[in-house]
DNA sequence: TCAAAAGTGTTCTTATTACACCCATGG
DNA sequence: CCATGGGTGTAATAAGAACACTTTTGA
């Protein structure tokens, strides 16, 4: 089959785009490169698929290696392909997305990663590659995917209050609901579990706290589902910039 | 850069689903191969991608150099790269989809192509490669697709009566939809304009035509928008798999 | 005059929106 | 006793679902 030969000189990477959500807003993991190209530069945590490695597993492995996170959960977003987006050949990368909950980690940056960070993603700069685009683009998955699934699960620590819930919701659609209508329709959906437990040592009326039921989020994840809710028109927030995340 | 050398050994295709409706049921454009492996058999119009050319460039030639089809809008789907899906080494394949009027573009088999031919997606069975899973996938995309935009436009021709546009919805959900509710839904959108003609020489009394009104598509596109209605429960379809269509 | 598909409205139910005040706690 | 965020209900509106008969044509 050597007729192809000349198509085989070029390489395909992963990267990952793990978001996580702490401090009421959203963050994203990034790296800093300690090997050329873009040494010195953060980036995204990703790298070169093995010959005899499938798409999948090389994100797992090279989320691992990097960064130290085990067990995550990774979906393929998108291909980014551009002709001259690696200065050491023609490379592809396969971009992939997860969420987790930032305290049930432990970041241990090696291999080409110095550091590894969470950053807030509204304060992210340039990065390595055409990194920012992709980012970018796996953010806009997120926003589509808040919508069709109850995110929160993947994001919020065990234990949380719907305010914290209501804030996380706020965060990834860049908007404000109206307190009242969030609760109504997420305590009607029967995904939570009321602990009959409330903060404490705070300086105002404790709230209650709540968990998931996993149970039944399996069960909607099974059934297909539907999250709407239409930003409050009360307090109108300057942040916001697209009304609907259209996707992809 | 030649530490990296062993990883550019790699190649990457672009594989083309495409989409269109006739006679009542959905159909895709096959082509058959003509070229070693899987020669003789139906696959997707894809190819290899040369090696300083953008992926959504690549889609658009090669599927013009396979089938004669020139200016159709191309929307990136989704990458396989399963280690052993292609007998000539590692090569991962970047799926597009498109929809198009079937009536409009005449096919033109030529390069790698032997035939190129629309067939029913019901009747496709076994594909070379793992195109079966990559029109499934495309199928699934589709799906998502019919309720988050007016998709009729791109898949009917210029006049169409308004059963005819509920049948394409019917075909793409798998499902039966109420003859009322599917009116009164999408005449409410305001993206029709009423032609004041009818058909002729149709047995029975004839429809009248209609056709899309292409700058309220384009208002549309540019706010978001979404198509919702559920299937009717009158008549219970044995067809339907999925209730809803998951993404991606 | 029959077969075949077109066309048309209403009622019921459910979901969404808008909106304002009192409560419990720590400092 | 004050500042802070927690917690709660209702009325008005809009959207969706169910459902059956008459009309027009060609054969």
């Amino acid at each position: 089959m050597n007729e192809f030969n000349e198509y085989f000189k070029s390489a395909f990477t992963v990267d990952n785009v793990i978001f996580g959500f702490d401090e009421g807003d959203m963050k994203v993991l990034l790296i800093k490169r300690g090997e050329e190209p873009y040494k010195g530069k953060w980036a995204l945590p990703g790298y070169f698929v093995n010959p005899a490695e499938d798409l999948d597993a090389a994100a797992k492995r090279v989320l691992g290696e990097l960064t130290g996170l085990r067990n995550v959960y990774l979906e393929q977003v998108r291909t980014f392909g551009a002709v001259n987006r690696h200065p050491a050949g023609r490379v592809i990368t396969v971009a992939y997305f997860s969420l987790i909950k930032i305290s049930d980690y432990a970041i241990q940056a090696s291999s080409i990663a110095q550091k590894a960070k969470w950053h807030s993603i509204a304060r992210v700069k340039d990065l390595a590659f055409d990194h920012k685009e992709i980012l970018q683009a796996c953010f806009n998955r997120l926003k589509w995917l808040v919508r069709a699934r109850p995110v929160g699960f993947e994001l919020l620590p065990p234990k949380f209050t719907l305010t914290e819930l209501q804030h996380l919701y706020e965060a990834i659609l860049e908007t404000e609901l109206d307190k009242r209508n969030f609760r109504k329709k997420i305590l009607s959906m029967n995904l939570l579990i009321d602990l009959d437990e409330t903060q404490e040592g705070v300086a105002h009326r404790p709230a209650r706290l709540y968990q998931f039921d996993k149970e039944k989020y399996e069960e909607f994840l099974a059934e297909g589902f539907s999250f709407e809710l239409k930003e409050s028109k009360k307090k109108e927030n300057p942040l916001r910039k697209n009304a609907s995340p259209s996707f992809p």
